[in-house]
DNA sequence: ATGAACCTACTGAACGTTTGTTAGGTAGTC
DNA sequence: GACTACCTAACAAACGTTCAGTAGGTTCAT
């Protein structure tokens, strides 16, 4: 792994930790074990680096999703599987998420179209043909952007939600949410058309 | 209004902007037309100030709901004028939202449990015994988070959501989002129990 | 009613540290 | 000799915080 690498895996870790300017430059350039100059020398300064970071996280996002979309099976179980991945992914890599997280927080609009442009346009599209399948009737932005909501929410909030009455153990389980949220749309579905 | 409570006001608008390393104690002096040493006067320091500006960011929100669940009305009505009453609050108020936002990314538990008890343990259980009264045999503590999520999502990701494909000018208007959770959530009642 | 003592609310200037960034030099490779 | 990858050392600016001092009000014995 090439030092300018080394830099950037580094960088998303520690910028979704501590945000934008919560990270300086020497801190960065110790945890990689370099100079400042160092990391002056492949990128021209703090802001480059951060937007080159959140590239570099985004970029390998879009084969994730490949297997659920080549994978056999109903609407349904496609469906099922996709939030499925969806919320592994969020689990298994916090700090991809915590990127994310931070950078709708910056909502500069030019920046938030290169967001949506990348990983999740593609992949947006292709959720919303799945949930037209399913409700031909309905607004597939709508549920589709249901599935994303309610999906990065449980995941989000579980700190918060454990702590009010009603809270189980199986909460926290994405195997659990994940039918939880699929039966939930579902049911909307067939309750629509029927 | 105090010099306190004018530096607390500007605090929460400056913290949900710049976050909490991204404002200098110099800033919000120049913003509230007062040296950095009376704030210091006010404030032991800056942790300090920051934890008192959410505190009073969030203590007004109590009685926003109030009406909604003192009005009359059918347990329908009620759940949609609750998330009308919810993406009010999100849009009408965006710092506390965006303050909300960076604290669950802080995701100190210590502070996350002082968060779940004030306002919104209250309002979460109230939301529950509504949801409880429309889906008795269903999981009052998922039905609430959803109710949640949706909202939330819809208003947070709008930035986003705005860049895909079969977006549309209602898809940002709060009494459409509103309508659009309330017969999605009741239509998954409906088909449950059928 | 008056002066001393004490309070709160503030200011200007400074403290030492950390910040982003750069200049100049070095060691190794092509 | 040019190029890449790196270093040490330094720069000015900004950072959180503190200190000494002041203006204005209240308290209270004389």
């Amino acid at each position: 792994m090439s030092s300018k690498e080394k830099i950037l895996t580094a960088a998303i870790i520690l910028f979704a930790q501590k945000g934008y300017s919560g990270l300086s430059m020497r801190q960065l350039a110790l945890a990689v074990d370099l100079s400042v100059a160092a990391i002056y020398h492949h990128f021209p300064d703090k802001n480059a680096l951060y937007l080159e970071a959140v590239r570099y996280a985004f970029a390998d996002k879009e084969q994730v999703f490949d297997q659920v979309w080549q994978s056999k099976g109903s609407a349904e179980e496609k469906l099922s599987r996709f939030i499925h991945s969806l919320l592994d992914v969020m689990i298994n890599d916090p700090n991809f998420h915590r990127l994310m997280q931070r950078e709708m927080l910056e909502a500069n609009p030019e920046r938030m179209q290169l967001l949506g442009q990348g990983v999740f346009n593609t992949q947006f599209c292709l959720l919303m043909e799945l949930v037209k399948e399913l409700a031909p009737d309905q607004d597939a932005h709508l549920l589709a952007s249901s599935v994303l909501g309610l999906s990065k929410y449980f995941i989000e909030y579980q700190p918060l939600l454990k702590n009010f009455p009603g809270w189980k153990p199986e909460h926290e389980m994405p195997a659990f949410i994940a039918t939880y949220i699929t039966t939930l749309l579902l049911n909307s579905f067939k309750a629509k058309t029927a």
